[in-house]
DNA sequence: CGTAAAATAATCCAGATTGGACTAGTTTAT
DNA sequence: ATAAACTAGTCCAATCTGGATTATTTTACG
């Protein structure tokens, strides 16, 4: 888990160098970019050293081949977005449900909205079973679910949410964020919706918490 | 429009042979399954050939080009979808709005769960941009938000539906149907749901109509 | 400073894959 | 039966694949 760069995993008697942190750093967000546009199998390495304005051999030196890149890649946006949501949450640590169920959504349609390749990537791998599915599922998605779910259960005990399967709702929750930032471009020819529009953005996190928490929230105990 | 089949352009002064339609069948199912699961460009002619268990210059001679034959796939899969639509829509012709909304879901939620190509074809192509991505918009999904954009109006006007962006909501319905079928494979491992299941995907069904059409419909004028 | 390690650049590779062209046969509708 | 529709089987040139190798530059550190 912490070989994910292979600088990492030498002995390394000399400290890394700062412009080799810039290199990684721009290889793993052309990666990124590209993985989640082209899927695994349809981007090579040499689209992504171009985007990321490097020489491609040195994908080899800093990530040892495509497949570590990838996790590498994959393994930062999730962590990122983690670091997002524990800290936001953090923030709304005394307040009721529903106001912690708002800010959830908030953060998650914000950082989908800055990043859509928290979506996207999972996408591309859930077109078909792959070992990079399994990898995401346990390493990110399976305890983002865990924790979520417990999360739904309660708001359906209160009344705030919908009855029915908490897992399913819990995951239309995440399409209708992240499904719909996927179909961007898609939404602009079709629907006049702008997703590239804070504005817009912000009133789809209000219309998710409209549809999927109507309830009122009960007063204090 | 009609000229999507190499053979149609030809002034054919022999009718077409049976077994031809066949290799045209198998061409197009395989087709729409490696599209969907690869991409455009994630995807070789060859792959799909070997799918169809046809040798693969006969892709060339029935639909010219690779371009030509994802545009036939595609058209194929939206038109029986349109057919399916119509078909199901006129038999609830003369029931109240929101029960013809919950028939729209039904048949959609169904149809996706069946062919769940119709929703990946489009993740797939919007991606990125792209001039597939522009006659998908154009030929058939800018034609289907029209008319379902004011069933949705209807049913917001009616308080069935919440208000807010009706543009929006469709589209959010849409993925939730679509965009969580498409994520099949990561919902088995993480969540425990398993839409290859026609109970759960009518499970579904009910919880979309639960969600997004909470109101009852009034009674008749 | 000097210098050794870290990082990058520039080639090179052999093999596979790409989409598509071409020809020679086989089916099949008329 | 015969000509058109269709299929099998080869072939091709171009590109792309992930990765190896070597030479050069940059930088951390004594």
């Amino acid at each position: 888990m912490s070989e994910l760069q292979a600088g990492a995993g030498r002995k390394s008697e000399r400290k890394q160098q700062q412009r080799s942190v810039l290199t990684q750093q721009k290889l793993l967000d052309a990666a990124l970019n590209a993985f989640s546009e082209g899927g695994f199998k349809g981007t090579s390495t040499r689209d992504i050293a171009e985007r990321a304005g490097v020489h491609h051999p040195l994908i080899t030196y800093h990530f040892k081949n495509k497949d570590q890149l990838w996790r590498a890649a994959a393994d930062r946006v999730f962590r990122e977005f983690n670091i997002s949501l524990v800290k936001a949450m953090a923030e709304v640590a005394d307040v009721d449900p529903k106001a912690r169920a708002k800010a959830f959504v908030r953060t998650y349609v914000r950082y989908s909205s800055k990043q859509p390749a928290l979506h996207k990537i999972i996408l591309q791998e859930a077109s078909q079973q792959s070992d990079r599915l399994d990898w995401l599922v346990e390493n990110h998605l399976q305890p983002l679910f865990t924790e979520v779910h417990k999360a739904i259960l309660e708001l359906q005990n209160l009344g705030i949410s919908p009855p029915g399967n908490a897992a399913m709702l819990f995951n239309m929750i995440r399409v209708t964020a992240g499904g719909l930032i996927a179909l961007k471009q898609e939404l602009k020819g079709t629907s006049g919706i702008d997703l590239d529009d804070d504005a817009q953005i912000d009133e789809l996190a209000e219309l998710i918490i409209r549809v999927f928490f109507p309830g009122e929230a009960p007063a204090e105990a």
